[in-house]
DNA sequence: TACTTACTGTACGCTAGCGTACCTATGTAA
DNA sequence: TTACATAGGTACGCTAGCGTACAGTAAGTA
């Protein structure tokens, strides 16, 4: 999911780091020319991002809006029931706040971090003013849009036909794509709220996972050794949705 | 689904109906101001949309894009072993082709007229053309997308947590909303489909759903009968996408 | 060191839905 | 009228996953 882009060059870089002297990782953002970086930046601020902090809450108006710049997001479908389920996955490549691009007000999910990070937050209004001005942002935040509905739309098909196991393998899969490590810090009871499923059938699934050797589990985090039998223990909907994300990169500009 | 918007007057009308002598019902045309008409209705043929056929196959490049001005559109997400699942739907209110709109070549889902009716054919080639010139909708479309978006995110959690009576009720309010009538001409074999289950379980939803005085079920149609108690049988999903779809309405422009 | 808390492993009865099969209606065409 | 194809109703054994409960274990704290 990194797109390759002569635009990131050394000036970029001197911007970023300016923003609380870390360093800008956030590809959406690393993607921006000049002018735009101009305009965006001085909005822009770098924050930590806690587990479980809450981005946008669904059925709530939108305050602000995440360049993420490392940890990983879930976008979550509340039930009234309290039961949530994740259709939606981003790290460092992402954003969130897509309604506020659309022109809308309110988050039609809820967005939390999984795994501890950083943002660049910027205000819904000085988001909108931005967009006026940046025309290659806007554009790479309505293929981010169209990117995320595919998401959701796989999720949709995966969550209908295919197993806990294959649906754990393709999580961890994601997971390890978008914050660039082995290392899975989470606790099976949260895998089970991304999956929609019961902790009791995480813990079978992951057991499963083990004993063959692809993760080792250990309280609290999760670790991947065999990424390629993993990726045959996953459901094909992972092989599909990185072939989308590669079309995307190839034929976006 | 239906935006009020002061732009509809009679020279929209006169325009549309010039095309094919059919009258305009597709409410991303009837919305654009005159101008973008003038742009983009050279471009556009009406044709009729027989009952299966395919708009955009999942993979394949995109030829044309579709304004749908009758009948009903399934959006699927095919699998490798040929299952495939509903991800979205639309009808008049709608439009086929959104990669192309985030400047994509290739479709990542199947498109399938589930109820005939017809649509406004635009090559791939001349909506990119006519977007440079339409920003109204250019913005219709983006808007569209994220709404698509957020259709198929609701599928994703609806599909993991509720029962086939359940969806099979969301199913049928979703498609009385878009095709505006209480006669719906599909078999239970393609409802199966709609909600990636058995015909048979579909057979004993709807003998539930009739037997409670709902909905009538005769050989290739059910009709809507009591759409109040239907809604009671639905899961909340329907009322929470209908909900979405007003902030649209209410929240864009 | 003992205590406490949080996380993981496992078990058990239960249910929705699956795959499959077969029979019965209902249209349609010869 | 008969033959045929297609659609709907029903049944049966089977399995994944649910809800729940409880015990074991690692990690933090007094």
């Amino acid at each position: 999911m990194v797109k390759t882009n002569s635009r990131r060059d050394g000036f970029v870089s001197t911007l970023a780091s300016g923003v609380d002297g870390k360093s800008l990782h956030n590809e959406i953002l690393l993607d921006l020319p000049r002018k735009e970086c101009a305009v965006v930046f001085p909005h822009l601020k770098l924050i930590p991002m806690p587990t479980h902090a809450v981005l946008n809450e669904m059925g709530e108006p939108i305050q602000h809006a995440y360049f993420i710049n490392s940890g990983l997001a879930s976008v979550l479908n509340v039930l009234s029931d309290g039961k949530s389920v994740e259709v939606g996955l981003t790290g460092k490549e992402g954003f969130v706040g897509l309604p506020v691009v659309a022109g809308l007000n309110t988050s039609a999910s809820r967005v939390v971090m999984q795994i501890a990070g950083s943002a660049y937050k910027i205000s819904a209004a000085n988001l909108i003013k931005s967009l006026r001005e940046c025309p290659t942002l806007e554009k790479s935040l309505h293929q981010f849009t169209h990117l995320m509905g595919m998401q959701g739309s796989h999720v949709a098909a995966c969550n209908r036909v295919h197993n806990v196991e294959e649906r754990l393998a393709r999580w961890l899969l994601m997971s390890q794509d978008r914050i660039q490590s082995d290392y899975v810090p989470l606790t099976q009871e949260f895998l089970a709220h991304m999956l929609g499923t019961r902790r009791a059938s995480v813990t079978v699934a992951a057991g499963i996972l083990q004993k063959a050797g692809l993760i080792t589990y250990t309280r609290g985090a999760v670790r991947i050794i065999d990424r390629t039998q993993l990726e045959d223990s996953s459901c094909e909907c992972y092989s599909t949705m990185v072939q989308q994300s590669k079309n995307w990169e190839n034929e976006s500009q």
